[in-house]
DNA sequence: CCAAACTAGATGCATTTGCATCTATCGCCC
DNA sequence: GGGCGATAGATGCAAATGCATCTAGTTTGG
């Protein structure tokens, strides 16, 4: 495993006050972690090796993606930040790498003067664009032939619970 | 998004040779895996904060971790490399820091001159099992509340068998 | 209304990462 | 058996990352 890993046990019939976890239930989960995160680093491993991430590392991808999916085009950097495994500084730093290559403006949030305000230019929706095309085929072909139709709407319904059920 | 993007989209009546997927299984198939992706985010985010791994960075002790399943006890680097997230040369590195601090060693594969095997020492044990003890706590806390053991069973099966279908 | 605590983001600096390359061993085929 | 391409891992070096800190704007409490 990765990130998981189950270590200890717990003593056989130990007592455990009332809505504990049993140790069952913290195997099952830690076990279910691992398959997660597994799986997820072997898709991720074959996409970024792929042709579409020569033009533009994954992760200055994600955050194009993520201003291109959102309704308004622009993003503040905290809300970007919560999407993405990157530090704030880190973040910020490739914000500025973006913007050195002209995919995306900075501007000053209306409502908050601390807050940057995150948009493409038309370069950074080109690029988005001819990207993405790339990179969805590339997902279909790893998906596609590894589970069916039903099995990645179960997936999907289950890892949105999982997201949209933890703290914060 | 972050990993996973939609972008284009088929013109719409498109005759396809017999075996390609339709527009609607390739976005399906985006879908899901952006789904994945943001879930695995988000729980990595939360379990890599915790005061568990103040110890040691979650690449170090995902490398403790996968030597402690094996039950051999020794694993190649090469083999490690496939589990992990890290190009060759950053895993060498990590190995090196590893080494430094006492907790595995490297030996020279006896089948193959130039492989190279790696061991936890005493110490990497004993770190191990206690990072994993508060590691697997931390984990149950998050999936716990968020879905049911069913639930957790069926993610599991599901990435087990996405991680199976993969190419090579 | 002002000071203190807080939040958003930028920046200095040490650490980590990846790419390209290098060394050494292995496997193959003549 | 000797050369030749392939594979395992190490290393130089530039780029990316994270931590701590800094600056600036915002909110709160008196």
């Amino acid at each position: 495993m990765s990130s998981p890993a189950p270590a200890g046990k717990a003593p056989a019939g130990a007592a455990r006050p009332a809505g504990a976890a049993s140790g069952k239930d913290v195997r099952l989960a830690a076990e279910a972690w691992e398959s997660l995160f597994r799986s997820q680093v072997a898709v991720m491993r074959r996409l970024q090796s792929g042709p579409a991430f020569k033009k533009l590392p994954v992760k200055e991808y994600d955050v194009l993606f993520t201003l291109s999916r959102c309704p308004t085009g622009k993003l503040r950097l905290n809300e970007i930040n919560d999407h993405v495994l990157l530090s704030q500084s880190s973040l910020s730093r490739l914000v500025d790498r973006l913007e050195k290559r002209g995919l995306v403006e900075r501007s000053i949030a209306p409502e908050d003067g601390r807050g940057i305000l995150l948009g493409l230019t038309e370069a950074g929706v080109a690029l988005q664009k001819e990207i993405g095309r790339e990179h969805v085929r590339d997902i279909a072909e790893l998906l596609l032939p590894a589970l069916s139709a039903t099995e990645q709407q179960e997936l999907m319904r289950l890892t949105e619970k999982l997201r949209s059920g933890l703290p914060d």
